[in-house]
DNA sequence: TGTATACATGAACATATATTCATATGTATA
DNA sequence: TATACATATGAATATATGTTCATGTATACA
């Protein structure tokens, strides 16, 4: 598109990688790197991170939720059903309840190392 | 603020969990809450997990960054100063080039496990 | 000193996202 | 069947974010 893409190989180059170095490193694929986006994204607002913080190890239903969280009703139903849409949780329904839980480990463990992280900062 | 939030112990309520039980569960602060959340922002764009993935054990200059993944310079450079930020990146200067590469090894390893997790589906 | 390269940045625009309000649906129960 | 509770959803608005273009700054080198 632009001018900004130059030749490889013209020899006044930034870096000199060989072809084989540069294969190597192959590049995420448009449709994983959407995936692995989409899946950040949902992680990416303080109000799910404390959803799934708060569902962590527990089932919850969603005025529990939200009063446990200090969030209204009807912000935590619209983020769970990203989350849900987003596979990050599941649900039972009971009555005239609907009990959420983390959908699997990888979920809680994704959740956990993100804590972690920010907290030796 | 709302009439959402009910009192516990009323006798009719969604769940009856005791107070104890409701205490072990601490709420996420909300400081916490949204140092995790804009960590996990920086992750939830494609471009910026292009980069990151780029970057996984390899230091490139941002010419060849934009150059190896397909986007514009101005775009990358973009998403490089919010990635330097929030930590995820560190740069050193060596001429007229700048050489990025991951801040540590939690980065490539929240990123692996995204990556790991979304071909899991 | 002029030109090319590498990178950064500001501004403008388009798009996406969060938030809130009102209301709908479904279930239990008096 | 009327009412209260639990949850979901649509719509509207405000805000945030990504994307692109143009340009600025710094370095290298002829």
């Amino acid at each position: 598109m632009t001018s900004s893409r130059s030749i490889k190989g013209a020899g006044t180059l930034c870096s000199e990688q060989s072809p084989v170095e540069d294969a190597a490193a192959a590049v995420l694929s448009e449709e994983d790197a959407l995936a692995a986006a989409e899946l950040f994204k949902m992680l990416g607002e303080p109000g799910r991170i404390k959803i799934l913080h708060a569902l962590s190890g527990k089932e919850r239903c969603v005025h529990d939720l939200a009063a446990h969280i200090g969030m209204g009703q009807s912000d935590v139903s619209h983020q769970l059903r990203l989350l849900r849409n987003a596979l990050l949780v599941k649900y039972r329904k009971e009555g005239k309840m609907v009990w959420y839980s983390l959908d699997d480990e990888h979920v809680f463990s994704l959740l956990s190392q993100g804590i972690e992280h920010i907290s030796h900062r």
